[in-house]
RNA sequence: GGUCUCAUAGCUCAGCUGGAUAGAGCAACAGAUUUCUAAUCUGUCGGUCUCAGGUUCGAAUCCUGAUGAGAUCACCA
């Protein structure tokens, strides 16, 4: 984390600002703006907490950067009360405050209940997140956006705003049709009930069923194409598409032929084309197969609200609902609001009339309607098709424009991963095109996929980490872990249940949390995820140890006083360190970045756990000692419970 | 092919609106508990910050190019 700008921002460095703005004018008869004061955290090899950067002042001096850097030093610790000391090091303006300065934080500011509560910023803002299909049960992947669009919305609600939690449910369409006719073709009758299995994971075990039934169905078509070029299974528009792929595949095939063996680049190229070719021409025969058309029939009679299918679509979708609600309520996350897309998809369509009629679309000859974004760098895109009907960009617009009449907010996030990257510019784009105050509200958070060191998770494959698993390998973990070092003695099992829950969960989120949200992340099934170092654990932890150290001195914060008036170096440390976490929620509310918190808190507990090896509380040389010590232990859990309470991790009072 | 993203220690990651000798954790090795919880602490080992140019007093950080990895370019969502 770098805590340049915080500092620079931060409001009590604003005097050393002026006071350094006063100093080179006096020093060297010329003005600088506030901005240009570069003001850095002093490293830990050099003495002080606050380092000035006097290099660019050398100009102005016409001196050395360390003659220029003791002039400047000089002047501020005689004008200066705060400042106590200072240091030269090349350019760099060493600065220590007094400990009277760093002891007044504590109690002034760190210790007190209102810390690091943001005063509202009268904002309001969305956050979308989770967005689920209604065909099968979570994975990981779903438990990063869950994570992250939840952190987020708590550390934006710390930040001063006012936040809307909206979950935007995708419950209709092909996927959903495919599920309930396996189980319709196949199911038995069975229930999440008679099968003792999760509504979610019931649904789907028959959408991998359509899967695979309808790959078999697929196997003949494609045979007859390739081995007999028969393309009797398709219809006259798909024909010439097959045709013209057929005869590029054998193109490629050819050049193949011809390319030398050792050019395996060029080769690795081709081969890539003609899957991607053979993968297309594989799509077009699904359309083919029998199940896929029953299933676009059974769409179809969906969209016409045909009784039998609409109740079938109820029973199954109320199944994956009680499935989702247990594993939202195992990770901790809630919505205030859910929309679902059987309500919304048919939005949207007044909106393109509208940008139809103030010339930002166009219609083709064919009456679909189009955007031409090409100058913006963009391709151009339709947004209805010829038969009137949307396409997921029109929804989009339409749901866009529902959430904000609903909620009039000032900015709205979507927490969706990255390969939808090109959809949200587009989306955004469109907005602004057609006058949409709003639009430039509209926060596409993009994060990296998760994925496992063979690649991506396939369903195929059967490498995809089912969340309810997931969650239930860290619990076990976590009491395989805990039990084994005998941490559990005298805890009811309601207790143990409790903490374990709470470790494990703690690890897990602390893990997807940690890093920077739009990075790709690499989970290894076969690696368990840490309990020690840099993880949630470490930090639940140092929490736990507090408290006990709390609890065992019978530490009251309203009767604790103390008059010391120096500090040690890793009391110096951690003050100052907990005196930033007030700006540490604003740059990880203005970045969108749960990391930013994560790393903060690990820097806290970690300074902590040295202070504590260091620094006798109980036995500390004297009363006032023994209760300085217990205030900044007291301020050290505070900050660690609302730091992982921002990234939804609960933090135990013993382990 | 066009567009976008990423590349830092053996591994996982910080650091990126330009500043000091590039930091953690894991792994490996060596230590610390008569004292408040050893899921801890201390130390050792480990780096051409992918490469090549450029801007600058100063570049992991900004710009250009190359290489490698991923995503995307549907009348799917």
């Amino acid at each position: 984390m770098d805590y340049r700008l915080l500092l620079l921002i931060l409001p009590p460095m604003e005097f050393i600002i002026e006071a350094v703005v006063k100093a080179v004018k006096e020093l060297y008869q010329t003005d600088i703006a506030a901005k240009d004061v570069n003001l850095q955290e002093t490293r830990k090899e050099f003495e002080g907490q606050v380092t000035l950067v006097t290099f660019p002042y050398t100009k102005v001096s016409r001196k050395g950067p360390e003659q220029t850097g003791g002039e400047i030093g000089e002047y501020l610790k005689e004008n200066v009360a705060e400042i106590s000391g200072f240091n030269v090091v090349k350019g760099f303006l060493n600065l220590s405050f007094s400990d009277g300065f760093w002891l007044d934080k504590l109690k002034g500011e760190i210790a007190l209940d209102d810390f690091a509560v943001a005063v509202p910023n009268s904002k309001k803002v969305m956050v979308e997140y989770s967005s689920p299909n209604t065909n099968k049960p979570l994975h990981l992947g779903h438990i990063r956006n869950n994570l992250l669009g939840f952190s987020v919305a708590q550390i934006l609600d710390a930040a001063g705003y006012e936040v809307i939690k909206t979950n935007l449910v995708n419950d209709r369409g092909i996927h959903i049709c495919k599920s309930m006719l396996a189980w319709q073709r196949f199911g038995n009758d069975e229930t999440p009930e008679s099968a003792a299995i999760k509504g979610d994971h019931l649904v789907g075990k028959y959408y991998v069923m359509f899967e695979s039934k309808m790959r078999e169905q697929l196997k003949p078509i494609l045979s007859a194409v390739y081995d007999d070029g028969d393309l009797s299974a398709f219809t006259d528009i798909q024909k010439p598409k097959v045709q013209a792929l057929l005869s590029n595949i054998a193109k490629l095939k050819d050049l193949v032929v011809q390319t030398p063996d050792n050019n395996t680049k060029a080769l690795n190229d081709l081969n890539a084309k003609i899957a991607a070719d053979e993968d297309k021409v594989k799509e077009i025969a699904k359309t083919a197969t029998e199940l896929m058309q029953q299933a676009q029939q059974m769409l179809q009679k969906w969209e016409a609200g045909d009784a039998e299918t609409i109740k079938l679509w109820e029973i199954m979708n109320g199944w994956v609902y009680a499935g989702f609600a247990e594993t939202y309520k195992s990770l901790g996350v809630a919505f205030d609001k859910f929309y679902y897309e059987s309500n919304t998809y048919l939005l949207g369509k007044d909106t393109v009339e509208e940008g139809l009629a103030s010339g930002v679309f166009f219609k083709k000859e064919d009456g679909s309607v189009w955007i031409d974004l090409t100058a913006d760098g963009l391709d151009q895109k339709l947004v209805l098709r010829a038969d009137g009907t949307s396409v997921y960009i029109t929804q989009d617009i339409g749901t866009a424009q529902l959430k904000y009449d609903d909620f009039k907010m000032d900015e709205s996030i979507y927490v969706v991963g990255n390969e939808q990257d090109y959809h949200f510019k587009v989306l955004f784009l469109i907005l602004e095109k057609l006058g949409k105050s709003w639009a430039k509200g509209l926060y596409h958070l993009s994060y990296g996929m998760v994925d496992l060191p063979s690649g991506k998770m396939k369903s195929r494959e059967g490498t995809v980490v089912d969340a309810d698993d997931l969650m239930a390998d860290m619990y076990k973990t976590a009491a395989d872990t805990t039990e084994e070092m005998g941490k559990v003695e005298g805890l009811s099992e309601e207790e143990k249940d409790k903490l374990f829950r709470t470790i494990g969960m703690g690890a897990l989120k602390y893990f997807l949390l940690k890093v920077d949200p739009k990075k790709r992340l690499l989970f290894d099934p076969k690696e368990s995820i840490d309990f020690q170092g840099h993880t949630g654990p470490f930090i639940q932890y140092t929490h736990a140890r507090v408290k006990s150290v709390l609890s065992k001195a019978g530490y009251n914060a309203e009767t604790s006083t103390s008059d010391v008036e120096t500090l040690g170096a890793a009391e110096r440390d951690l003050i100052v360190l907990l005196s930033k976490f007030p700006q540490t929620i604003q740059d990880a509310a203005a970045t969108h970045s749960p990391a930013v918190i994560a790393n903060y808190v690990y820097e806290v507990a970690k300074n902590y756990n040295k202070f504590y090896h260091e620094n006798p509380i109980m036995q500390a040389e004297t009363e006032s000692l023994k209760q300085f010590r217990l205030q900044l232990s007291a301020a050290t859990a505070k900050v660690i419970n609302k730091g992982m309470g921002l990234l939804g991790i609960d933090v135990p009072e013993r382990m």
